[in-house]
DNA sequence: CATGAATGAGCGTTCATTCAT
DNA sequence: TATGAATGAACGCTCATTCAT
């Protein structure tokens, strides 16, 4: 009876795109406004389909349950960000510029969307039973694993120490990167004009590769 | 209408400090637990109270509803944190030395309370609208503040970077604290012995300091 | 969010007077029999939804609150009162026909909706803090200030004593009317014949307008 | 082990009063207060108790439960009206004497202790269920009792007319003392001096015996 | 007598989910 | 597809009542 509730990792290549309905994207998009704003516990389907301009039912037209929503949210931000990752991942430059890469991605994102870093931040990393089960926690670990990636290109190039453990490293890497942006999203860092959160990115990238002692 | 609600700091004379009915202790212990377990939203006073061996009513009778019940919880568990990073704060010792030992503070906590860690973290700093209202987000920053000042204080001894922003260092240590700790709750990071636990501390000290260029 | 929960007043077009769901309907004739039977404290909103033949939630979908639907019913009730009231107030005749018509159309509907009348006497009236806010106590009002009205129209024709306050003397022919009705739900005044119900109101008739005495 | 839940009827003569605690009075004297301003279904247990600066638990002490407390309050308050009427009821005057007389108690009560009077109609005359089980209903029903005994007394004497029934005759009268009286209570009949008060009483009285027709 | 901690049934309300149209 | 009325389980909170001291 529907096919809408067909795969969402379609590839972006052309020729398929359209075949996302025009609600299900008004969906997903007033979903991550909204649970930004009051969290996944404290929005009710209502909000949503308000905010999307649509009707009751026709968010679970698309989507099975407020659950598969939230994943098909996460999987969409984590999906750009998974790609950025692999991308300069497999990029040219040394481990400190990919590090600074993945840095100055988040912090772009952050300037032009806050409220989707604010859902991938304060929903999706901490969800209790968190970084659970399903395609959310996968996801978690893929992106772990791709900075832990580069830090491993850096340590065989030598450009990075060989004693840091990959996987301990690219995960404080990322809950730096995560507090600190954090700071920024609740206003304990300052970060209200670009220069500013330019100035807290290279802090951050900083503070990863030459560590803080004199 | 109950003096049971009062503030727990009643110095009645000497030695009974911080008189507080045995029950309620057994209610906000069970509610760390529960919390950790199931998350806030996921948990209902009802569990709560069978945890705790208790009426249902009588977690009513301490704590005036179920926000209450987590502010108190966070603030149990954030002044014992707060006081340890004072207790550093104030201390001996090299800049080095008191982050290390703020680190090690933490996971000597979690090698014996897990849960008491994973509310704080998983809970607490990630809360929606989280890091909100209340005294929640003052204890928050104030953890920051501390972490902040013990930078300041290697800074001013010649000991660390002096270009570093304290408030942006103290948050991208604590996240990257944080986000280690939450990889081992969540199984990411392996953690099951002792051996492993100081390893990963260890590492996460080391990135800390002296970061991970070569 | 729903319209469902508009004012029951508009006329969208001809002949679709006062469009109303026909379970919204249903849930007030119920709550009118719940309230009569059980008092507005003694009934739940269970009891309510069951009587309509209606699932618990929809309650909810037409009315905010308890509160709201306990006005509702009054607002019907009142409404029904208040529009006899007004008819027979700018009706013909006499103060003394008028009179007799306010007394007859309350003993009349006593007749056929017996249950209606206990709402409107045993809840309305005598809510405690009651004929309080909202659009309850200027209804109360309302109903006074009319039936005032037809005794200061019979004073200005001769018809009655022109010394009586005319406010004082409808509370007191609404409180007499009032009691004996209440007198005839509780059974401590014989009503159980159309026959004996007319005497009585012939009797409470006479006794506003000639009084006791010989 | 507990004799204070004793007869609440012990008669008022020399050498047995003192027999009434005196907490208990306290708790008696903080329902009516307490009933008059909140209504039953609207204050608690603890409310009365913190009203008479007594402990929660001494309330049952005294009272089985909360309706006895309330049928305290009720009889204790209807034993002082009945007393009233009883003894107008055989004393000397005419029957209009009389029934002027029982207006007057009730308002010089109400000049005296507006509250208590509050309790009697709203509570009382007003508790759906109403007029209900108990006491309370007895008492009632005596109350017209003895008022239509006075009208008889006064038919028999000739003064009144004979064709009233007198049950009927007392449910109106009372009914129209009630409702001015709640008009006073709730501020829709000016009462607030007293001669405005004194003002009221005779209008009602004027209209019991001589009705409104000129 | 007196206290107030402890108990737990009861109920109002919310909201995810289903379904008829 | 699209709508929103209808459903009912779930849960927070209240408060009358009991009981140990």
């Amino acid at each position: 009876m529907s096919r809408a509730r067909q795969s969402r990792t379609a590839p972006k290549g052309a020729g398929n795109e359209e075949f996302e309905p025009e609600k299900r994207r008004a969906i997903l998009h007033a979903a991550v406004r909204v649970f930004a704003e009051k969290g996944y516990h404290g929005c009710r389907i209502a909000d949503v389909a308000r905010a999307a301009n649509v009707a009751y039912g026709l968010v679970y037209h698309y989507f099975r349950n407020k659950d598969e929503l939230l994943e098909s949210v996460f999987a969409e931000q984590w999906t750009i960000f998974i790609n950025a990752l692999a991308a300069i991942d497999a990029g040219q430059g040394t481990a400190g510029d990919k590090i600074a890469g993945i840095f100055g991605f988040v912090f772009d994102v952050y300037k032009t969307a806050p409220s989707a870093v604010r859902v991938l931040i304060l929903e999706v990393t901490r969800t209790p039973q968190g970084l659970r089960a399903g395609s959310t926690r996968e996801t978690f670990e893929k992106a772990v694993g791709l900075v832990a990636d580069v830090v491993r290109q850096g340590q065989a190039r030598g450009e990075l120490r060989a004693d840091a453990d990959p996987i301990v490293a690219a995960a404080t890497i990322l809950g730096g990167l995560e507090l600190a942006v954090s700071g920024m999203v609740v206003g304990l860092v300052p970060a209200s004009t670009e220069e500013e959160i330019d100035r807290v990115k290279n802090q951050v990238v900083g503070l990863a590769l030459v560590g803080l002692r004199a």
